[in-house]
DNA sequence: TCTGCCGGGGC
DNA sequence: GCCCCGGCAGA
């Protein structure tokens, strides 16, 4: 059975509210938009008996959550699916994450995001990193566009097959909103008291000359709906500057175009596509090397690289910002090529979606041209993935100005509920949401088992764990049936 | 102990 | 063919 590509889970000119399984669907949707979009909130949700667990964002843009029992670090994202860079479980919280939330200025953070005050706080404070300023290495930075690429191509040939399937509710993702309790909140800003926001830097603030530049209310007020966010240099440059962040130059013409494959635990990087396809061909593929003629299958497992060669001759220190829309046609039509902002953050309790009420709200602006530039969960409630009943992962998010939609994409029969969120819309209507599936070819085949022999349990979580017991009639076919699941193929 | 799912059986 | 479930085996 071939591996099916993301689904196309929402696709929205105003906005909408998401329920999904996977974390890092909506995470890799995020950061692989190109389009305005203002997330009203992100939240993780679990059943509602469920013990929260303390969450961490850690310098490397992953979720991160410490399990009580033995107080390690587990990744609530996965890391390869995330930025495409394997990072090793630590023995305990980020060792340089500082303390961000101390005193009254936590409590007025706290305040800010309509908190429990006699919640207590994560023991270390969640940070989140701002992607551009951190400094890795050029191999992550490659691998981190590569996990980009990989989602945006294959999402450029849809195809309408059906309508959205019958879990396609507004009731349950509601309810899970609604009742979801209000846990432990991580979140990375500092404040003062007059509720000014800033970015603060992550763990490995490998940079120390850069500031944590200060976000003056007004600035950050530029980014609410009223203000269009793709027309104005003034703001892309003011928030270029907020952000110590350099105006994005244009490409140099030392940057050289490589190839790199996207096989799994392959990432061989060559200088020519036609190489590529021949490793594919032969290595992956395991075709016969004579033959050179090419189906168009290799296509999908490889991708360009745009490499800075001057960096390169600096070992790979440092890679050109990539966006992998500029390799790979994006989904959909794409206006204009904007100039982005990193990222803008500030409570605002007055744009929070009808759904939210119940929830701790705040209103990040997200907005992206980098493949690395775009999450920034400000507001998390966490329970552990390993705990039984599945985890939620929900945001409802807006988009300022309606132009191409914003798509969201996911793991097959990731889209649980979802309801629309219009700028000021008070009466959420139902989407007419198509189901996509990609046209990819199918991945590289598992070595099948012995005949005979049991199939090894797969690594992926199974409709009984994603949707738990309660929400039996969510499951595929398969899984009801205690046969193989269908959905969460390995 | 939990969970995925094979194998078998009822309809 | 659809559906259910006992029970095995891996985690």
């Amino acid at each position: 059975m071939g591996t099916q590509g993301p689904e196309l889970i929402s696709s929205s000119t105003t906005g909408g509210n998401l329920l999904c399984p996977f974390i890092e669907d909506i995470l890799l949707s995020l950061r692989t938009t190109s389009k305005p979009i203002i997330v009203l909130e992100m939240s993780l949700r679990g059943a509602a008996d469920q013990k929260p667990s303390p969450l961490y964002f850690n310098g490397q843009g992953l979720l991160e959550t410490a399990e009580p029992a033995n107080g390690r670090l587990r990744h609530l994202t996965d890391p390869l699916v995330l930025n495409g860079r394997k990072v090793e479980e630590r023995p305990g919280p980020p060792a340089a994450a500082p303390s961000l939330l101390e005193g009254s200025d936590k409590e007025a953070v706290l305040r800010l995001l309509g908190l429990d005050l006699e919640q207590s706080p994560p023991p270390q404070s969640a940070y989140i990193p701002v992607p551009r300023q951190r400094k890795l290495s050029g191999k992550a930075r490659i691998d981190e566009v590569m996990a980009a690429a990989v989602l945006t191509s294959l999402s450029t040939s849809p195809l309408v097959l059906a309508n959205p399937p019958s879990a396609f509710s507004p009731e349950p993702g509601c309810e899970a909103w609604k009742d979801g309790p209000a846990m432990s909140s991580s979140y990375s800003s500092s404040s003062n008291n007059s509720g000014d926001w800033s970015w603060d830097l992550p763990s490995d603030r490998s940079t120390p000359s850069t500031p944590s530049p200060p976000l003056p209310s007004d600035a950050a007020k530029s980014f609410l709906p009223a203000a269009p966010l793709d027309d104005s240099t003034e703001e892309t440059e003011a928030t270029h500057f907020l952000f110590g962040d350099p105006i994005p130059r244009k490409r140099k013409n030392s940057t050289k175009v490589m190839f790199k494959c996207l096989w799994k635990s392959c990432g061989k990087v060559l200088s020519s596509s036609s190489g590529m396809q021949k490793h594919i061909r032969i290595v992956h593929l395991g075709r016969k090397a004579d033959l050179d003629q090419s189906d168009g299958e290799e296509d999908f497992y490889y991708t360009e690289l745009d490499v800075n060669v001057d960096s390169l001759t600096d070992g790979l220190s440092s890679l050109t910002p990539v966006s992998p829309t500029s390799s790979v046609p994006p989904a959909f039509p794409v206006p204009e090529v904007q100039t982005a902002p990193p990222l803008l953050v500030k409570p605002e309790v007055s744009l929070v979606s009808p759904l939210s009420h119940s929830a701790p709200t705040n209103l990040c602006h997200v907005q992206t041209d980098h493949a690395y530039q775009a999450t920034a969960p400000v507001s998390i409630s966490a329970v552990s993935k390993t705990l039984p009943g599945g985890l939620g992962f929900s945001i409802s998010w807006q988009q300022p100005s309606p132009q191409a939609p914003v798509v969201f994409k996911g793991s097959p029969g990731c889209l649980t509920a979802i309801r629309p969120v219009g700028v000021g819309d008070k009466r959420p209507q139902i989407p007419h949401l198509p189901v996509i599936k990609p046209h990819v070819p199918a991945a590289p085949a598992a070595p099948k088992p012995a005949s005979g022999t049991r199939k090894p349990r797969g690594e992926a979580k199974k409709c009984r764990k994603v949707y738990g017991m309660e929400n039996r009639d969510m499951w595929c076919t398969a899984c009801r049936w205690k046969k193989a699941c269908q959905r969460f193929v390995d």
